[in-house]
DNA sequence: ACAGTTCTGGTCATGTCGACCAGAACCCCC
DNA sequence: GGGGGTTCTGGTCGACATGACCAGAACTGT
């Protein structure tokens, strides 16, 4: 017959009459710093691509699943046992991908609020925080295909940002909304007046309920901005839409 | 060390020592029939879950990529060489999913716009065009996981259905704009003013081009309809986004 | 006290969207 | 050939959302 299904096999099947393959779980992991979005790498010790810089991640055991799996080695490589966000974006398994054997690796996205005490429990010669400028431009060495799976994780947030409450997982539990738009700016790249931010947002409650507290104003002062937490409304989608055209005060 | 990337292993490695799984490819394949999402299942023959419904799919081989498999996988069950759409929407690899080995799977969304002369080149007794409320439903035995897989592809489609070009492929290379706005309906299970979704394309020249040309009226007459074909707009995404609160006309 | 900064509420013009109407163009049936 | 039914197509109207902008409030550091 021409068309075979998984499992399909004569009943006297061998699995190793079938490809093996090696599954592995890759973990982009972002994050905000200094209101620009940063990217985890680490260095590769060993060869191939000994002295690139990779995506974390590691294989797959037979008895977890892949989300267990992509919170495994988040929780080896930064020490946090629970991101805010956790999300499966793309598989990748072309021939030749590994120079030493078949691997298909299964790419995930982690958003944290804060990683800056996490990475400081890794060796700190061997990951670093990227801008992702740069690390999708050509100044960073990236091994494998690692370059086209970042620039796929970047594409998803972009998204993402629009039709999820993925902003919500880049800020701590309490906000206030110039954290929140600086999320929005940073990601998409453009500047959003802060007034219409605020009316978009507090339109409906559900988005974000006030705290009652306010936040301590940054060195250059101003007035103290209310601390928000994050409503149950983000479940459905974000508030804010991308803008199409350029605004005005770009 | 606590962390390890794919391929950071010992220089005398042998890449037995690493758990082998199978990689198969599951092909999630939609159409229209008289203005319903329907999808297309095959029915199984051997164990496990013989007699059981399944999305069609098969073994990825070491020498093809993911995409050139599911390329692969489509036409051997459908006999078509280019779908419509493509797209890789998810991974799944629970430990247990198949029962005999270790399987991780990689599903992919088909959209075709035609599918009947297709179909008939299989075995008939073997495939069927199954309406999605039924596949979903607990009318359908459905293989693995394989509802699970059905259930995100179909959420994948209401999404894409918005923030992409997907409407596209489910309509012919010519089309009316009733056709298009049955493709809305269908996936959305909302009801689009026809005039206001006429004026809502017809904004920007680049999302549907007048061919010229007009359609047959159905067997209940009326006017007969203006052909477009899809323009270039389609790619930076959709013109239309869902009705978030219910219309009147429902 | 004062300048500088940020937050916060408000206005105003414009654009978009849903709802609806009416004529145009075709089918089928009598 | 005429009339009723159906669909297509262009238009209007009001409600609402959005972008741009302004001004006062509240805090910082000098």
């Amino acid at each position: 017959m021409s068309t075979r299904t998984p499992g399909d096999v004569p009943a006297g099947y061998d699995p190793a009459d079938y490809p093996a393959f090696a599954v592995t779980v890759d973990v982009v992991i972002l994050t905000m710093v200094d209101g620009a979005l940063h990217v985890l790498l680490v260095r590769r010790g060993q060869a191939p691509f000994a002295g690139d810089w990779a995506v974390p991640g590691g294989f797959k055991r037979p008895d977890e699943t892949l989300d267990e799996a992509a919170r495994r080695e988040l929780a080896e490589e930064t020490g946090v046992d629970a991101a805010s966000l956790l999300t499966q974006f793309g598989a990748y398994g072309d021939p030749g991908r590994d120079p030493r054997m078949n691997v298909v690796t299964i790419a995930y996205l982690a958003v944290l609020r804060d990683v800056g005490a996490p990475v400081a429990g890794t060796d700190a010669a061997e990951a670093a925080l990227v801008p992702i400028e740069d690390a999708l431009g050509g100044g960073v060495e990236l091994a494998f295909d690692h370059r086209a799976i970042l620039a796929d994780a970047v594409a998803r947030v972009r998204r993402d940002l629009e039709v999820t409450g993925l902003a919500t997982a880049f800020v701590g539990a309490t906000f206030t909304l110039a954290e929140l738009r600086a999320v929005y700016e940073a990601v998409w790249g453009v500047r959003l007046d802060s007034a219409n931010f605020r009316r978009r947002v507090a339109a409906d409650d559900d988005w974000v309920v006030p705290t009652g507290r306010r936040s301590r104003p940054g060195a250059a002062g101003g007035k103290p901005a209310e601390l928000f937490s994050a409503g149950r409304a983000w479940q459905e989608g974000g508030p804010i839409r991308r803008p199409r055209r350029a605004q005005r005060g770009m």
